[in-house]
DNA sequence: CGATTTAATTTGATTTCCAAATTAAAATCC
DNA sequence: GGATTTTAATTTGGAAATCAAATTAAATCG
């Protein structure tokens, strides 16, 4: 323990620096409560190690300061460099971030679709990873460590898939084989967790403790963060809030159940609604359903509008249900390409705090979040860097 | 910091052996990481304090030990007395406990179910207290402090009131306002929180750190415990399971909402479904219709049937997306009089089962826990225990 | 009764942290 | 421009806490 105190005074500040950017030390000692001197000391490990780095501080528009201004600390982009990986249903997209969380290069390949093994696909990343590194002028042997986004149950702590769309079989050791494959650490978890990740570490929850994080894309995912570290379960794997039943014996669900959340707001669900509907209804429905549904709406069609406005409105339910188990400051819909705007629409938020007003405090700030292509992807990355820090914060105590 | 390292430790030895139970000194050291050296010195401070005592080790059916025989050490009883407190709507019921949680007396007083301002009721309380101590034959001026359950919404950190049936007005400072009357500290929160605590500190859920708790009487109320914490939202209230919405558009519910979970299971929900039924079809249903429902299911009415069942459905979906969203492993349906069985009926469980089974995880435990009339009166009294507990180290430390 | 075994305590050294004093780096004053 | 003021960061010296190892304590076994 007496190690473990002089470790833990230095990952308090490390997730201090990285959580509020650039910080003066007196700052920090006042944030963690450790007097000037032990500040002194823990960062002075933090920058032997280069983990840390001193800048001038940006002054911005502030007064000009009248003693001895404050030297910044911020995490040192040159330290580490990590690699994100979302595994999608028809892409496989990668980022490459330094330590900092700054994006150094960019990939994007596409996948048949089918599930394979656990072997195969690591054969196609360590390719990828390989184009990755060139893209940036690197080599893949620089690369400290790989977070990989699945969809599906995942126990992160673990690295074991218990099941997902893109692999076969299943309670795969994926972390272990895609390690021994790549000459890397990696570190795999489940891909709306990971969104919260990134955005607690570099996105609109940067800093805050409490938050959850809505995915929307072809389905709905949950990212749960209480106090201050991702929520999954006791078993590592909690938030299926795409699963979440919102009818007794509702619409049939891709999951083989029924009522879900998702059976209702997924593009799927979209298109078999306008199946449902008398043929020519709503034009174009023939080929691809949910883009016709959605375009439809958009001109005025009434049958489109209803399915859509009947989606906002279970959508809305399932918000409020959230709001009422959870009572978070701040939720955030992040979407990738988002053609599902008609979900974040006021009226739909508006019904969400219809549901929920109770009480006269204030509702949860609700915030879109259009990360672009490379949402999951940098999510993954994020977990990269964190897993990574550790095993440097961890290491630096051996040594020192 | 330097100061607030022993009072660190001494705090985790305390909830080390409250939590579990009887234990000896080398054990606490293999749990909390602490050499012996340290345990021997902290747990000499505690016990110096009379927190803790040494008791025999009881032996049981184990094998004779060999060397030198462990002693165990756990919480002194008479070092403190509680008292615990629930505001209901038709009665306030009063237990007092020892440190130890034993039950030393209790009592019951009708209400007249009208809401009352703060401080009327904190003369009520003042008489109950008194008369409270009086069968143990204490004093009131020996008991430390007084844990209040109410139904509301509650800001439990602040003590304040938000809103609750059982007062009038608005944001009240309950805690404070019972203080100053009574002359001892008052801890005030969710009555389901505080369920949720004392089978934390010594009911099902004693030594674990994540499972949630169900409580059903005339409504619906959640507790949740999360990395070994009561979880109250961002703001002091979450968890609002009997106001999770399972329909749109739904029932409506007392709460001026549609679609509660509460709309569908609470007695007063029973009989507007009864209600609606031609005259006769239940018999006794005039005069109490929720518990003619109930004893006309029993006997095999089948419109009464076909009313619990559906309770019983919406019960089942709303656990299933308790599982869905926090993967717990242990959930608690804890019930005071429960004339609600039916709701614990296998099929119900079975069906929440099959709304959430995905995996081939196991499913989380369920134990149904019938405490008797004082559940929410020991819940508080749990709640008092640990805030006097806190306040007992912290003491502690500034003398030591 | 001595040997053995295991638990708990004591001892001595080390680590860690802090408060106070000191140094550092700027702006302001005269 | 140099002295003064102000604030930040570091150094210093001492106090506190922890641990490993040695010691003591309390039991059983042969």
């Amino acid at each position: 323990m007496t190690v473990l105190q002089r470790e833990t005074g230095r990952r308090v500040l490390f997730r201090e620096i990285r959580a509020n950017g650039p910080v003066a030390r007196i700052d920090l000692a006042a944030r963690s409560g450790l007097s000037r001197a032990t500040v002194t000391g823990l960062t002075a490990d933090l920058l032997r190690a280069g983990l840390i780095e001193e800048v001038a501080r940006d002054g911005g528009d502030a007064a000009p300061a009248r003693g001895r201004p404050r030297v910044d600390l911020k995490i040192r982009g040159a330290a580490r460099l990590v690699a994100g990986l979302r595994i999608g249903t028809d892409s496989l997209s990668l980022v490459l971030l330094d330590f900092g969380g700054a994006r150094l290069a960019e990939l994007e390949q596409p996948m048949t679709g089918e599930a394979l093994t656990a072997e195969a696909l690591a054969k196609r990343i360590a390719a990828a990873l390989e184009t990755l590194a060139q893209r940036a002028g690197r080599a893949v042997g620089e690369i400290s460590g790989l977070g990989v986004a699945v969809a599906g149950v995942v126990d992160a702590v673990r690295g074991l898939v218990h099941w997902s769309p893109s692999l076969t079989g299943r309670n795969v050791e994926f972390a272990q084989i895609l390690a021994d494959h790549l000459g890397m650490p990696a570190f795999v978890d489940n891909d709306a967790n990971l969104v919260a990740l990134a955005e607690s570490l570099f996105g609109l929850a940067r800093g805050r403790s409490d938050f959850l994080v809505v995915t929307i894309e072809s389905g709905v995912g949950l990212g749960l963060f209480i106090g201050g570290r991702p929520y999954r379960g006791t078993r590592g794997c909690g938030a299926e809030f795409g699963h979440v039943k919102v009818e007794l014996d509702g619409a049939p669900c891709r999951c083989g159940q029924r009522g879900c959340l998702e059976a209702y707001v997924a593009d799927y669900a979209l298109a078999r609604e306008a199946a449902a509907l008398p043929a020519g209804a709503i034009p174009g429905a023939m080929d691809d359903p949910a883009t016709a549904v959605l375009a439809a709406a958009r001109d005025g069609n009434r049958a489109a509008r209803r399915i859509l406005d009947r989606a906002g409105q279970v959508f809305a339910m399932g918000l409020a249900n959230l709001v009422n188990l959870f009572d978070p400051s701040l939720i955030i819909l992040a979407g990738e390409r988002m053609p599902l705007d008609h979900l974040y629409d006021d009226p739909v938020l508006e019904r969400m705090q219809a549901l929920t007003t109770r009480t006269d405090r204030p509702p949860p700030e609700i915030r879109v979040h259009k990360w672009g292509d490379l949402m999951w992807a940098r999510g993954a990355g994020a977990f990269a860097l964190d897993e990574v820090a550790n095993i440097a914060l961890a290491a630096l105590d051996g040594t020192a």
